[in-house]
This record gives C-alpha cells, structure tokens and sequence, in this order.
DNA sequence: TTGAAAGCGATACCAC
DNA sequence: GTGGTATCGCTTTCAA
C-alpha cells in the first residue's frame, strides 16, 4: 500500500508538502497543489489512520458504551449516535457491558489506550459512584442515567415527571393496586420516585409489597408479574420502568389468562415494535430514543473541539401515549 | 501518562526488556522479568495500542458492517460478534449501511485505512456483484447474504430449506393463495426460490403478482400486505422474508380487521419480542441468531490466527416454530 | 511556500 | 538474556 512517502516522490515534493495538502491545503501553490493530488489519486493514496492516530494523539473513533445493545432502547440510541458520528467522519466502537462493572472497567480503559475521541455512556451503578469528571482522559457524555453532582455532560430523560404522568393516567382511570416492577439503576428509581408522587398526591397508599426491584431482563419480568398476580390481592395495573420488563410481565398476564386492560392495566416506558402490535395496545411513554442519541453525539463532538466549554444536562420530556392497555370501557 | 520509556528507566533496563516482558515474557530473567512488573505496576502502565498497532501492523478491532442494526437479526448478531470478540480481547467497530452501497465503501476503505483485524459483513448487492476475496487487505466474513462463486468464510441459513418448510407447512393447513413478502438481497430471493418450490411441488400455480419484493422497513411491508388484502381475489395467507416486514403485514391486516388465522395467516422469519407475544403468536422459521454471530466471530479469529486456512462456509438450519398464526381450527 | 528532521510509543532485529 | 536502534507512517515545528 503506498505511504505518503511514496506520494511525496511519484509528485516530487517532501512529505511534509503532502501533509500540508492533504489536511487543508493551506501555505501551497496550486500547482503544487494539484501536482500532489494527482499523485494521491494515482496512487489510490489513503492516509493510514494509525499513524495519524499515534501522531496528533487524536482519533476519530468514539466509544459507546450501553448495558445491552439488545434493549430496545440502547438499539435505537446506538442508530442515532452512529448516524450522527458517520456524518461527521467519526466511527462507533460499540461495548455491551451487561451492568457488570469490570466489564466496564476494561472497555474504559481501552478507550484510554486507543486515545480514544470521546466516550457516550450508560454508566453502571458502580461508575456512577466512583465518577469525576477527571477520571478519564477523554471527553465524555453521559445518556439515560444520571451522576448526581458531578460536572459532566449528560443527556437525560425527566424520569419524575414521565412516571409521575403516567401514574397519574392509571390513577385517572380508576385503577388502585398499582404495583411497580422497577430496577435500582438511577433511571428506575427516578421513575419509582414519580410514581410515588402521583400516589401520595391523590390519596393512595404505598405499600412495599406493590414495588419490586427487577433486573431488566423480560424473564425478571415475567417472575416479577407472576408474583403480583398469584396473590390473594393482585395488583390491578402494573407499572414497568422499561419495556424488558413489560414484556416479561404481559407473557405473566397472558399465561393467566387475565384481560387487559380489564382485569389488569399494564403501563411501561419506551416505544417498541411489539407495544404497538399487541391488542390491546400498551399505554407507555415514548422517550425520544433517536434524539437522545442524535443530542449526546452532538454534544460529545462539541466537547471534542472545545474541551473548555461549560458542561450541559439536556433533559427531554417523554410523551405519554394513551392507548389500549390502560383504558377499560367501564 | 506513562511510556514504556518510563518503565525502562524505572526498571533499570530497556524499552525492549519492557516489551518482552509485556508480549510473552520469553528470554527474560525471572528477577528481571519481576522488577519489570512492579514498575509497570507502580506506574500503572498500559500500552499505547495506537502505537503498538502502527508498529505491529495488527489491531484488535474488528469491523461489523450490517445494513441496520434495528433489525432484530442484526441486533442479536452484533451481541454475539461482540461477546465473543470480548473473550479474546478484540472490539468491535460497528457500522450501518442502511443498504448503501457508497456507505459500505467508506466502511470498507476505514477498515484498511485502520489496519483493522478483519470484518464481519452482511454485504449489499453491490458488494456481492464485485467481491473478490483478494478485494479486501483484511479477513473478511460474510454473514446472512451468499457471496456465490467467491472463496470466502461464510455463515448463512439453509434458506431455501427453511422457506419450503415454511410454505408446505402453510400449504397444508389448507391455505392456497399465498403471497410473498420478499427481497431482492440474495437471502430473500433465496427464500423466494424455497416458497415457489413448495407451491410447485403442491401443484399450486405460480402468479406474478403473489410476490411482491419489498425493502426492509416495516412501513413498506405495512403497504405492500394492503396491496395484497385490497383485491378482488385476496391473498388467505401472508408469507415475509423479514420481521420488519412481517411487523408491517399485521399492522396492515389489523387495520383490515381481519382475523388470524382464519381470515388470512401470517408466517415469517426471525424470531422477535413481539412474535411469541401477539395473539395468536407468529410461525416462523427461528434463525439461531446469536449461534450465527458467535460462529462467525470465530470463523474470523481463526483465519486471522492462520490466513492461509482454507475457506469455510457454515450453513444453518432454521426451526420452523408452528404456532397460531398459521393454524386454523376449521 | 517548502523541506529537513524530530518525534508519537511501541516492536523487532541485530549485536553483544 | 539484554540493550541499542531502526522502523511503522504520519504531523509538526523550525529553518531556509
């Protein structure tokens, strides 16, 4: 493969001249100018990256780290970073850690040994814990959890707010036993917090036995649904933090043979093929997945070119969708 | 941070007695060998891999170059690529295409310009016109779409196989007029070849416009089912090459209030969330999706070991997985 | 405007 | 076994 070298010779120019040229053209007649892509062109000349890399001690590769690609939610999010940072000529190393914090550790520090442009991140609880701002030596934005107190970029949903509006719908509709699958991620427990909120304020008990802490898996959900379900009083609507989760507890409310939204609501969080496709459909809110991503590439990139900036928390609504499964005819 | 020069001096011996000791500790006195470590240790040294990467000529980053990883297929796939590539100590590059040819080569060019270990790829058609295993400067696998008459590690589905089962099986549950949701991906016409073989061989006519070829998004297989439920003589049965198309097909026959599997069936390929979980559940041909990431991975780090392995393609077979869609009582 | 040359931080060859 | 040093391919001063 032919080096710049061999492209500083074939147009009979030093190398440095071929840099010049081929990074912004500037301080170059011309002729030169031309000379030199010619020679580019001819030889099908490509810039190797890696020495590039090692050089500037830059690159253009971001690193984005979520718990599970599979979770719809990180799928739609880990589109719109890659179509953002494509555009702007970065790459997307993608690293699944399943929420274990070595998992996490290795990848971090992987991302310290490639020099690594900047990192987008769903951080682990342990991370969370351990997080400044000067941990890594990279530019780093946070997405869909949030790191109480620390100065960092993050884009977030307003977890409160959403759980509170659709606790508040059940509510509306006549529903009391609402129990809560939830998760001990900073995001499960925001949106437990808005839960609470919307029982307190119109009169209704909380009661321990109602909320559930579930790993997001759908089989966790499903257990967890089971439970609320086989009990002298089940639950008349159930609340899930994430779509896993809602998809575990309606293969639990299917295989007892309940109705929804008669017999038992359900209520979950995230726009999903299936939420759209069952019948009833689900009553969820909608997180703006695409531009969540869309926003942290773009502040990520922002960082990158002016590390000095003052740090920002862009924090969506979500948008309740009212549909079947949460509106009974009587 | 911390060079190997750092550690050399601190160790008291040479950049290349540090190396040695990093790469395999061979032709390293124990003593040494420990004195080393400990100032890697004190120092908390780790490598530069840009540099080592320029020098070596290797990486250990891999390409994942699929059309859209909002495909569920796809999804699973890079999980598996991923955890596997995890194992070894390699990470994955992900990229979408969204079937562009000219997006694909732009990956393609990043991977050489990267020096990358090699690629995983589900190619467009025009990759698949113009591939020549000697294309690439780096071990390639494709995934999903067949390369035909090109010497390269492959890992796909018996499509036609599985499509045939598909289709007798409908054929047998008494439904006659069957169309087809296709592609023109080679996957999808080989499905295509499988279906028509089935109706062939029941004695079932073959009519133009019972197949209809469909881009990969849910909105296309959305109107394309209409089209074919909106006729004088409509189709009693629905067979897609995708999920996305089939996710379409029932939002279409929904819309047409139209019962499953009475009025009309629905089969397809790919199992998803929402597959097992609309009533009544989708048949369908269940792809083992992660088995095919997880092989390719390591049909990819074996020719990287050894690149004068011969080639291998490893075909799969799909599991025709019955269930309501496509079972009438009558 | 251009070129020579010094690195970036490793690896690997060749002496010793 | 160990050290010196050329080298990977590029960017970036510094001089001219």
């Amino acid at each position: 493969m032919a080096s710049i070298k061999d492209v500083a010779e074939a147009a009979g120019v030093s190398t440095a001249t071929v840099s010049r040229v081929l990074s912004n053209g500037l301080h170059v007649r011309p002729e030169v100018r031309e000379r030199v892509k010619a020679a580019v062109e001819r030889l099908d000349y490509r810039p190797n990256l890696v020495a590039r890399s090692l050089r500037s001690q830059q690159s253009t590769t971001i690193g984005l780290i979520v718990s599970d690609i599979r979770n719809p939610f990180f799928t739609s999010l880990s589109r719109a970073v890659e179509d953002t940072m494509y555009e702007q000529g970065f790459s997307v190393l993608l690293c699944n850690t399943d929420e274990q914090p070595e998992k996490e550790a290795i990848y971090l520090n992987l991302m310290r040994d490639t020099s690594i442009a900047g990192v987008i991140i769903s951080p682990t609880r342990r991370t969370v814990a351990s997080f400044t701002d000067s941990n890594n030596p990279f530019p780093v934005v946070v997405v869909d959890r949030s790191i109480p107190n620390v100065d960092v970029d993050a884009v977030l949903l307003d977890n409160v707010d959403a759980a509170y509006r659709l606790t508040t719908h059940l509510i509306e509709q006549g529903y009391r036993r609402i129990g809560a699958l939830c998760s001990d991620m900073s995001t499960g427990l925001e949106r437990q917090t808005g839960y609470e909120k919307a029982l307190r304020e119109h009169g209704l008990a909380l009661r321990a036995e109602h909320v559930k802490y579930v790993p997001p898996k759908m089989e966790a959900g499903y257990a967890a649904a089971l439970k609320m379900i086989d009990t002298a009083e089940p639950s008349d609507a159930l609340f899930t933090v994430n779509s896993l989760l809602a998809a575990g507890a309606l293969q639990a409310i299917q295989e007892r043979h309940l109705t929804i939204p008669d017999d038992i609501a359900l209520v979950t969080f995230d726009e999903t093929t299936w939420a759209s496709l069952v019948q009833p459909a689900i009553t969820l809110i909608a997180q703006p997945t695409y531009e969540i991503g869309q926003t942290a590439a773009e502040l990520l990139l922002q960082r990158i070119a002016d590390p000095g900036r003052s740090t920002r928390q862009v924090i969506l609504k979500g948008q309740l969708l009212v549909r079947g499964s949460s509106t009974p005819r009587r």
